[in-house]
DNA sequence: ACGAATATGAGGAATGCACTCTTATTTGGC
DNA sequence: GCCAAATAAGAGTGCATTCCTCATATTCGT
């Protein structure tokens, strides 16, 4: 009943991107540095993404990975799914097939409430939205001066 | 980011004996039967209930285990923090040596909504209210005549 | 052709899940 | 006291998943 690293990983990467004007196109590698994730593992987690559509990947020199739709148009739920497949809370929810019981079980009911609660939550706010949201406030947290993007300058530590 | 079968289990465990009379003491066996839980694997579960006080164990002759509390005073999510440890939907939740990003990330904030309204949503209903609720419906299902409990008469599989 | 980047697939160690099995220990009835 | 019926406790097993690493392509700009 928790988020995996893989899933964690993703988001993180997501909001990179998100905070950066749209179209840009990032390396790999420099993600992998700024946000402490593994940089074989993140490649491994990008690709995932790519596959699921989410971003378009670039190979070659000058080469890297970027948004492929608006950052506005993007939720946690999108990522989430992408790397660690739909959600349900419990297996009931996948379908007939794992619990005979539905029709009249009333904890199913509670699963069903449970499932739509977290899922309108993840869908609520857009990655552009949380991107905007954790600079501003990370610009607060370290009294920077307004207008330098933490998350583009390698010089700045993230811990 | 789902439930795992122990949860599963203890789940359905606690509803059959929220089903019945307050203080009545069932055989783990009778529960595993009726519910198609494997009879060894209940009685860890059992036992983790009964550590945590959600139930009394007897055993010897005539033994078995009963409601330490009354069904209107359980919820789903003493059930599942029994068998499972505390919800966290994520590792940034459970505390900063988790997350040093908490003070200033906007999807820590997410989290922390989505974990609200999940607890929330297990807390709603006591384990008497599901256990009456899915009886009547199962009344319903089964076209049967009022009064008569499905789960306590073992000739009835529940399938 | 070269070098800088991602793509891809084969692992691999560690952990957790879903159990089983065995050996106590307790209790009530004879 | 003894036996049968029940839970307690703990070890152990098989499998899947998680969280990675590594080696080897493949692609593209110059």
């Amino acid at each position: 009943m928790q988020l995996t690293l893989t899933g964690e990983y993703a988001i993180r990467a997501m909001i990179h991107l998100a905070s950066l004007p749209e179209g840009t196109i990032v390396q790999i590698s420099q993600i992998s540095e700024q946000w402490e994730i593994p940089d074989n593992f993140l490649r491994k987690i990008t690709a995932q993404l790519s596959k699921a559509g989410l971003i378009f990947s670039h190979r070659g020199n000058a080469g890297g990975i970027q948004l492929a739709r608006p950052a506005e148009t993007l939720t946690l739920l999108d990522v989430i799914e992408a790397v660690e497949g739909k959600i349900y809370l419990n297996k009931c929810l996948i379908g007939p097939q794992f619990c005979s019981r539905t029709s009249w079980c009333a904890v199913h009911i509670v699963w069903c409430e449970a499932q739509q609660a977290l899922k309108e939550i993840l869908t609520r706010r857009s990655l552009a939205e949380l991107a905007a949201s954790t600079i501003s406030k990370f610009e607060q947290y370290q009294s920077l001066p307004h207008g330098s993007s933490p998350l583009n300058s390698p010089s700045q530590s993230i811990s």
